[in-house]
DNA sequence: TTGACTTATATGTCTAGACATATAATCGTA
DNA sequence: TACGATTATATGTCTAGACATATAAGTCAA
């Protein structure tokens, strides 16, 4: 994530080998696919112990610049063209996080056999049964954002009995489903009725959407869009680059 | 970014304390600014050597989730409020890399004493110069996002003399200017009449906006802002969790 | 009360080993 | 040739130490 440095600013060696690394993938000269000098090999190279260079590799693994394969070694990554990355741990957290007094309210609930149109928002083909939720949450009592989520039962059959009139769907999946692979998709929408309704807003006023499908290991656990107003809400990212 | 899973999933200590506190700081049960057990609790607590969580707790560093203080000890941070991630290198990269026909146009392009509100805008106090400029991208001849921008010559002189009508400045700032510090918010508006005539939308039709803050040390670069049609662009990430 | 100095302590980095484990490469066999 | 078993090897994790360093906290003097 960060760029290299002069030596002088980091006197660390471990940070010295990952700059250096990374300035060679960063400036090119050592392409995606290009193997990683082995970990005996930069020990030899600057005169420490293997521990140090594998810190800096780990790091660089961390940061996705690299990808290391036993017994292979260690390779140069390809750079996410577009790598948008969000994270978000549940909406109770971030409004918790806030210094906010975090609502919830259920607004509906079914348990169903999938529709057509559940089954595609799932991307499952067979017709299993679904829980539909629509929640709203709430921050200092302003409607923060409206949920509406689908879980897939086959994969989450405690689902059908659990309690989500008190306990938000994402903190509960949260704390029961273990999940391997998110996706999130940001766009943009005007409310409609039951949105500006639900929201507190006018129809045809600006919503950030997120839809986020969550899975483990290639099965679907749940599909959820939440709505936020569009004005008040904001994603805001800092980071650091070269 | 990942999440706590079972003991029986992550059979390495040191990915198990990590997922033990992580957990704890998603949950809430650790909240911001919250003291995280000293290193030589955790040593006693999971019998193992400093080393080991010294590895773990290095990152949930690295991961933005707790912060390090030496003779203190480790803190958990306020989420960034959303931790959000977006990285882009630039639109015409996107574009290409989605294998759509990338083109560019010049809408204005002023050189100007900065105002009241291109200060405001840069989060500058001094009243320098500044190069105003708005443009559109397209794919495969459709609008893809209208951009407004502002550069600061007194960080970046050179843009005084750029030629924007061919380049996009946001390639040449790229080229240029080395950044250290960006930061992105996005949100939703609906179009006005001048967003709705440069993209090709109706008046009143949701978009996605991203501002985007360059900094150098401190020091502003540009500030930006663009909008993309909310119902045909999307920002997509994927990410592995667990 | 303020400022300068000292001290205690938690983290930061590093070492020289160890064994575990995934897997590329090799070899042997059908 | 194709496939299965074996081996070599690079990374993954871990230990029990070590010294460095930043800094919170305490001490003492002006």
């Amino acid at each position: 994530m960060s760029l290299a440095t002069d030596a002088a600013d980091q006197p660390t060696l471990y940070k010295r080998i990952r700059a250096d690394i990374e300035k060679r993938i960063l400036t090119g000269e050592w392409p995606p696919g290009h193997r990683i000098p082995f970990e005996h090999e930069l020990v030899a190279r600057y005169g420490c112990s293997r521990m140090t260079v594998n810190k800096a590799l780990s790091e660089l693994a961390q940061a996705d610049l690299i990808e290391r394969r036993r017994r292979a070694g260690s390779f140069v990554r390809r750079p996410q063209h577009q790598s948008a990355v969000l994270k978000i741990a549940d909406i109770r957290a971030e409004i918790t996080a806030l210094g906010r007094a975090y609502g919830y309210e259920l607004i509906d609930r079914k348990l169903r056999v999938a529709t057509a149109a559940d089954r595609g928002r799932l991307g499952v083909k067979k017709a299993g049964k679904v829980v539909a939720i629509t929640c709203r949450h709430s921050a200092d009592r302003v409607p923060f954002a409206v949920e509406d989520r689908l879980i897939d039962l086959s994969s989450v059959p405690n689902a059908a009995t659990a309690d989500f009139s008190r306990e938000p769907p994402g903190s509960w999946l949260l704390h029961h489903v273990p999940w391997t692979e998110a996706e999130h998709t940001i766009s943009a929408v005007v409310a409609d009725d039951r949105t500006a309704e639900a929201l507190d807003i006018a129809v045809g006023a600006p919503c950030l959407v997120i839809d986020r499908y969550t899975w483990r290991s290639a099965r679907t656990i749940t599909a959820v869009r939440l709505l936020y107003p569009g004005d008040s809400h904001r994603l805001v990212a800092r980071f650091k680059g070269g």
